[in-house]
DNA sequence: CATGAATGAGGCTTCATTCAT
DNA sequence: AATGAATGAAGCCTCATTCAT
């Protein structure tokens, strides 16, 4: 009865997810190996097989594991009481605090599902997809601001791009070490921007 | 007497990169083989290293060539006698033009480069330094912008993220299928709402 | 349950070491190919890999285990209590015995080791440095027959040169087929010769 | 007309052939390439090949030019009306003399003929025929030196490697720089100890 | 004779995956 | 569920040789 048998299948499985977010990340999904994985959760290489079918299995995994997180984080915004401006502001800094607690997860997600495509096509039809929980968030949130007559109403791709965009870029300069201050120190004045490109005109002059 | 016997060193060169972001931006770096490479520009697998030292120099090369052909198109913006806003526009324009034109080569640049690290890591310490050229041109464009009065004063992290995160956005997007129309028309949209984010609050009305 | 099963790690290793000293010697460093080797230990081509960094590292492995062999054999003579035209005839013997024995194993260290240079001399910065174990045996049998005035005070070259010199040259003929009888055959007739060379001239008459 | 048409198809062969006994002595014959040898002789890779069939035929070519030339000196030595006693101190300073004049061409009998056996056996049956002009010569100095009485009646072998064993031995330690001395100062020692080890017992003690 | 771009075969090595224990 | 030796399929790259000019 070994110390490792308290661990249950799931939260094995959940170990090495995180491992393999945090190898993927840093050195891509090409340049980790199995063996890899497998001694950063302390296990031997074939024994990944026993909870994963392949490496591209471990991956997917990974990818819905972080649309989750993401998507978790946004519905809760999402059902807030309050003002798109705030939400935003909310989302904004949730998505920065994640970044400091956790730079892997979003590294991975940019890095490894938007950049390898062909490791991800077979499952995923397009782009969306595979983070589909995640984007109808957004689109929840962008959506709400429109009905409740905050923002202009506009293409989805365009106010997407103009959420996303920004905080995905400033992911990656983190991670590239670009910046000079922690990232939450640039949300508000980020958030400030996106809800000013967003916002109806009216609503500018504040 | 064969075609290509009329092509100087540098032209097949050209060609091989040419190709190379083809292939590397549609399979991503490590599923495009050599041989692949070397099929689509109708040469051999080994005759590649007459002209590049590694599958790496090629990627790398193909690197600066990209950042080449965008900083160039930048930079005659820049030097344009327009207000900011005209050049935000041109640029958007410009960049979407790019994209239409030559999809692979903004793909390429957003797939390999910004997501394989651990093949640039070396050459470049950080993820501008292999795109410096064109970081460069990105902030003589805001810089000018805040000295003219039109931009509001700001980070240059967070300005850059607000113009290059939308449209790196939109590249992916449109890579990935998931737009209804050619990105050209989304540009003046666009183009409209990054300068809503950037310019100074008493502009903003019209 | 296979047999191979049974064999420890230090084993195989030592397996391949054999096999490859063997197919070296025969068909020398370049010609030989990792899976030729890999066939000889009855392994796959990849596994070789489990064991050794690359075929070089095979082969410097191999130089190490033949240094060792060789030394080992000369170090029990050093020990007995004889004298030093006694150990010649004995290291002689001992010599040709190994050759008959393993051919390969001198036949390795002379085709490979002495002539494969470049394969070496990261490791070994001269000729003397990967058999080191070996040199000072040799030194050790010729300092003592100097102090015991048997031998004739002289440069360790020349000495070294005129002892092994010749057991190399016959080792190398004994491998082209150039020799009527087995090498055992005129080890004494050499011995006598070699010790004839280095003795002191009042012991030369009898 | 240009200036290397003043050289005859013979001489550039020739100098193909130095170049390339300094090369393969120097890195071995498979580190060797055939542009390198092109570059040391100042032509293209492709022109190598209107001078000899291959990388193989240049290094026989050598083989033979290398044996030539020690035949050569010794064949001049053995016509001298001297004793056998002095003939050996001839060859021997000759040899020595060879090997600091035009190191490599001893170095590349050595490590190259010697050694990769592979390359040379399809043209020589066995370890003699390729240098079988040196090794006749190597002969009639023993067979006289018999016939005159000056040497011990011996079998050809044991003869042979008394006297080529120390040299080949010393040209090698020259190669890996373990000599304190230039070769030439070890030259009368080992001819009188080669001698010692040949001669007639009654004529050892002076 | 000379060039050097081009070819193509083949080697070394890596690594995901399997499987006997 | 765990191990790690073993497999085998590829991929990158080298280099002797050819050939069009």
């Amino acid at each position: 009865m070994m110390i490792r048998e308290l661990k249950s299948k799931e939260e094995r499985k959940f170990d090495i997810i995180v491992a393999a977010i945090k190898l993927f990340s840093r050195d891509g999904f090409y340049a980790t190996r199995v063996p890899d994985i497998a001694k950063a959760v302390g296990m031997s290489a074939g024994n990944i097989y026993n909870y994963f079918s392949s490496k591209e299995d471990v991956a997917k995994c990974a990818i819905r594991y972080c649309s989750n997180v993401l998507a978790k984080r946004l519905r809760a915004i999402n059902e807030m009481p309050v003002s798109t401006k705030k939400k935003i502001e909310l989302f904004v800094n949730g998505y920065f605090e994640e970044v400091e607690k956790f730079p892997e997860l979003i590294e991975f997600f940019l890095r490894i599902y938007l950049a390898n495509r062909e490791i991800f096509s077979k499952e995923c039809d397009n782009g969306y997809e595979c983070a589909a929980e995640f984007v109808e968030e957004v689109q929840k949130l962008l959506d709400r601001g429109v009905e409740e007559g905050e923002l202009e109403e506009e293409n989805f791709h365009i106010a997407f791009s103009m959420l996303m965009g920004p905080l995905g870029c400033f992911a990656f300069m983190r991670g590239e070490n670009v910046l000079e201050k922690p990232v939450g120190c640039y949300a508000s004045e980020i958030a400030k921007n996106i809800y000013l490109a967003l916002c109806k005109s009216e609503r500018r002059d504040h």
